[in-house]
DNA sequence: GAAAAACTAAACCATGCGGTTCAGTTTTTA
DNA sequence: TAAAAACTGAACCGCATGGTTTAGTTTTTC
């Protein structure tokens, strides 16, 4: 029979293939113009099986999106000696290698997209990317201040706006696809960016340039 | 006969009428789940006139991207007696209204979803859009820069900071559909970016705070 | 006022869509 | 090893799509 609906925890190596053809199909077509057919071609499976698995296209879409948000990356720094300088470099480094890769590029496109249509995905996309990401560097450069590395501002306020310094003109330029990430140009977004940083927000201790 | 085609300059009323309706369509549905039967209702028009001024759904989507890229506005300031702090108060205060305004917005959405799929339109909406903006913003920067009102930095490089500052978390949120703009949020974005770009670029005669 | 151009409504076409069904085969399980 | 569950492939459904055509009506143009 169909419908292994298999009980919560058992999920065959099938229903993984569909998921990960999903995933494949609908981030580089985008939602409407995904077929489920092409999903089920490239998932190596009947389209009878994919059904089997997920109610509904829409449905499908869901479980894609939020596996991936599930997978959210920690910014947390293991090292807590480095200075002002140093930590806020190595979280614009890693912001940027996550923010600039294909999938999570793709990933943008679509979900903004569909984002009116499907609300819940759009909260769920914002509370495991960008706000995730968000609370973690603020709790950072709150540890900074803490440590008298920064001056006192609103540890959120900063986060903000630092990313916001990252994710500029050479963001949107590689999301519409008008250039291709260069590393030396990524470095100079975040060598700027920090020191910026520090001298609006930085002390004694972390003197800019 | 069908075909009008009007020798370039011509263009008739229906034609007017079709692309604002397609613009309101694709703007709302999205390139691939608008159709051309909606367009053609939308602009209480035949589905017949709307072939016989664009010969394809691409085409239509073309015209309606490149009519709104074309109405880009400026940013240019009037007064040119502004300190940088009334002046980057006032740039961003106009960006803001831009950016977060509905329009605005769902053409963001369109177009980066549709970026991959047609390069053209996003290069043309960068060039009208985020590129002619960083261009006035920078000349506006550089201008204050000779008066002294800021320290010389390169003056694109401290527009697409300061941009990024503005377009940040709310931005994200609002773009995503989890918040509606509201004012006073959004002049506490516009001060708190004036006040990080005048603490890490002010002079004696444009003081922070 | 008449020819030319623009437009209309509706039927039409082929295609592809999301989704279902079915008869039969493979895999899992105990 | 046999029943139960998962899976297959293909046919199928109804419908909407992008795009065309036709036959006739309105508007523009000079």
């Amino acid at each position: 029979m169909l419908t292994p609906r298999t009980g919560g925890t058992r999920r065959s190596a099938k229903r993984e293939a569909v998921l990960d053809a999903a995933q494949a199909v609908f981030l580089e077509m985008g939602y409407a113009a995904a077929s489920m057919d092409s999903v089920a071609a490239r998932a190596g499976v009947s389209k009878a099986t994919v059904y089997a698995h997920f109610d509904s296209k829409d449905q499908l879409f869901a479980a894609v999106i939020r596996r991936r948000c599930d997978k959210s990356e920690a910014f947390v720094l293991a090292d807590r000696t480095l200075d002002a300088r140093a930590a806020l470099t190595l979280i614009g480094r890693r912001l940027m290698d996550l923010l600039l890769s294909p999938e999570a590029l793709a990933m943008y496109r679509v979900v903004v997209s569909e984002s009116l249509r499907q609300p819940e995905l759009a909260q769920a996309f914002y509370d495991s990317g960008p706000g995730a990401g968000k609370a973690q560097i603020a709790a950072i450069i709150a540890e900074l201040i803490r440590r008298g590395e920064l001056a006192a501002v609103d540890p959120r306020r900063a986060s903000d706006q630092f990313v916001g310094m990252l994710r500029t003109d050479y963001f949107m330029r590689t999301l519409l696809g008008l250039t291709q990430p260069e590393g030396s140009r990524v470095d100079d977004v975040i060598d700027d960016a920090v020191e910026t940083m520090l001298r609006a927000w930085g002390t004694a201790s972390s003197p800019p340039r």
